[in-house]
RNA sequence: CGGGGCGUAGCGCAGCCUGGUAGCGCACUUGCUUCGGGAGCAAGGGGUCCCCGGUUCAAAUCCGGGCGCCCCGACCA
């Protein structure tokens, strides 16, 4: 059916790419490694942006803007951190060009009189200019606790990129808090990965596993980093979110402290957590279909398109003033409605072109339903049509993008299911890898047992699950008394 | 950084082996007929054939060098 989209079992990589291009969420720009998000990817992206945003207000959380620039010296201090990060940073060194000639050509060179005496970092991430702005608000518990957020671009030189998944520069929102004590920073990070699974579940239909990382996995500078997990339809694992609990480690780096009731000072408690526009990829993997984009109604750009359709000038009339009005009773309700008048392309070629942008419900509405006084819904979750008559038209489409978002969530959910098992033994546990999904067994978090096992399989633990705890039995690769099982997959 | 592929019209490609008028489909423009699942006919417009150099009477095509991008692995949200 779907025209230039590569199916998604004979090639699943191409399949994504084809589908993010051709619906316009983004295109490659010229400078490898990154994209250009096109309008509709950014209304989509501004629809994530709100929901969560939303969220963060709701808990407390105040939004600010911290420079993209950070010194040399500050990604130096936290010692797991620079190991992190060095190594994907991307330099600023000098202030200025130069117009020269090179063969008689003319270019632009970095001009030597211009170099920086610190460098400056593009942040891959905001820890330490944030928390070095902390330490000079915060002296008393008073100050306590601090809940900021930002929405922010940062940049990581990764060797190889994804549109939205993986790209050199990104979207993102990164949250930075400050507390008085551990345990009110572990409810804090706790409390933010909730978010993450709320909005993930209720807003993307993204059903998602949440835990913690094991230490070969977790965020470099973290005592904890918790993490949202979601499971792509080709069987492999993505990251959606996570949310670290940062011990003392960057208040002690940049001597961030406050003065207690008791008069004594104290090194605060940090959190910081984040999801990025790698969601976009997420919902783009979890509902797409071999005929394009499948967007959950909620962050939908276009929720409802009216297709109208007729013969004659005269029907055309007629249609395009009904399917206006209809429109904007639609639209006045809340529902983000567009009317396609396109008159240079046919019905057919506009009921592709809107299930290609993934646009959640489609109202046909041509002469003989003028005449009916009713349109044809059709959803872009199964194709299935239903006649909705024009009086209370508001209520039926609200009710239908409900059912729409309803069904995306447990159709993802179902996918899930199916492609979660428990294994017992290594045999087992390879099958199971080969085949895709989660896999859950028993193990012993450990370094270098892990890597081993990357190396073999490509799998990696995904996440501890946070009340998993409770299933003793042999590791599954040493025999070593595991307490629970964790959760294994190959990820993107 | 290793392996593979590709740079020719806005997009997707053929032509290259065997050098000689730069082509096809889609898109675009105009007109008419169409319109309930990607319309038809007719007429048109559009090119530093990635870049630099070499061979040749003649290079998209042969030779040398560069650059870029995509895909697959190792690193990562």
């Amino acid at each position: 059916m779907a025209k230039d989209i590569t199916p998604r079992d004979s090639d699943y990589a191409r399949w994504y790419t084809d589908v993010v291009t051709r619906s316009t969420l983004a295109d490659y720009s010229p400078v490898k490694g990154c994209m250009v998000i096109r309008p509709h990817g950014t209304a989509l992206w501004e629809n994530i942006q709100r929901g969560l945003d939303g969220m963060f207000k709701a808990t407390g959380h105040e939004n600010a803007y911290f420079p993209i620039f950070i010194p040399k010296s500050f990604l130096a201090r936290e010692a797991e951190h620079v190991e992190g990060f060095a190594k994907e940073c991307a330099i600023v060194t000098h202030t200025r060009l130069k117009a020269v000639e090179v063969d008689g050509r003319r270019t632009v060179v970095p001009d030597p009189e211009s170099r920086l005496e610190e460098e400056l970092i593009v942040r891959p991430t905001s820890e330490t200019i944030i928390y070095s702005m902390f330490a000079k608000w915060i002296q008393s518990y008073r100050d306590l606790p601090i809940l900021l957020n930002q929405w922010a671009n940062v940049v990581r030189w990764e060797m190889r990129t994804r549109l939205f998944l993986r790209t050199t520069e990104f979207l993102w929102q990164e949250g930075h808090t400050a507390h008085a004590t551990h345990e009110e920073a572990i409810e804090e990070a706790r409390r933010m990965l909730e978010v993450y699974r709320t909005f993930a579940e209720e807003w993307l239909a993204i059903p998602v596993l949440t835990g913690t990382k094991t230490e070969s996995e977790k965020f470099a500078g973290a005592l904890t980093t918790y993490c949202i997990e979601a499971l792509m339809q080709d069987g492999r694992a993505l990251q959606a979110g996570t949310s670290h609990d940062l011990g003392q480690n960057f208040a002690r780096a940049f001597d961030v402290k406050y003065q207690s009731a008791a008069g004594d000072w104290q090194h605060v408690w940090n959190t910081s957590w984040g999801v990025s526009t790698r969601l976009i990829g997420a919902v783009v993997m979890c509902h797409g279909d071999d005929d394009g984009l499948v967007l959950p109604p909620r962050v939908a750009p276009v929720q409802a398109v009216i297709v109208p359709i007729w013969r004659n000038e005269s029907q055309r009339e007629a249609v395009l003033a009904q399917g206006r009005a209809l429109c904007e009773r639609l639209v006045a309700r809340g529902i983000a409605t567009r009317l396609d008048e396109r008159d240079n392309v046919n019905p057919g070629f506009k009921f592709a072109d809107w299930e290609l942008k993934g646009v959640p419900l489609r109202l046909e509405l041509g002469p003989r339903d003028v005449e009916a006084r009713q349109v044809v819904a059709a959803s872009r979750l199964d194709r299935s049509k239903t006649k909705l008559g024009w009086d209370g038209l508001e209520e039926a489409v609200a009710a239908k993008l409900d059912e729409i978002q309803a069904g995306l969530f447990e159709r993802a959910r179902q996918r899930r299911e199916q492609a979660t098992r428990d294994v017992e033994t290594w045999d087992e546990f390879l099958e199971a890898i080969e085949e895709g999904g989660f896999v859950r067994a028993r193990f012993v978090p450990d370094p270098e047992v892990e890597a081993e096992i990357q190396q073999e399989t490509r799998a990696t633990v995904r996440l501890v699950p946070l009340d998993g705890a409770d299933d003793p039995g042999p590791c599954i690769r040493t025999g070593r008394k595991a307490s629970g099982r964790v959760v294994f997959a190959r990820a993107y």
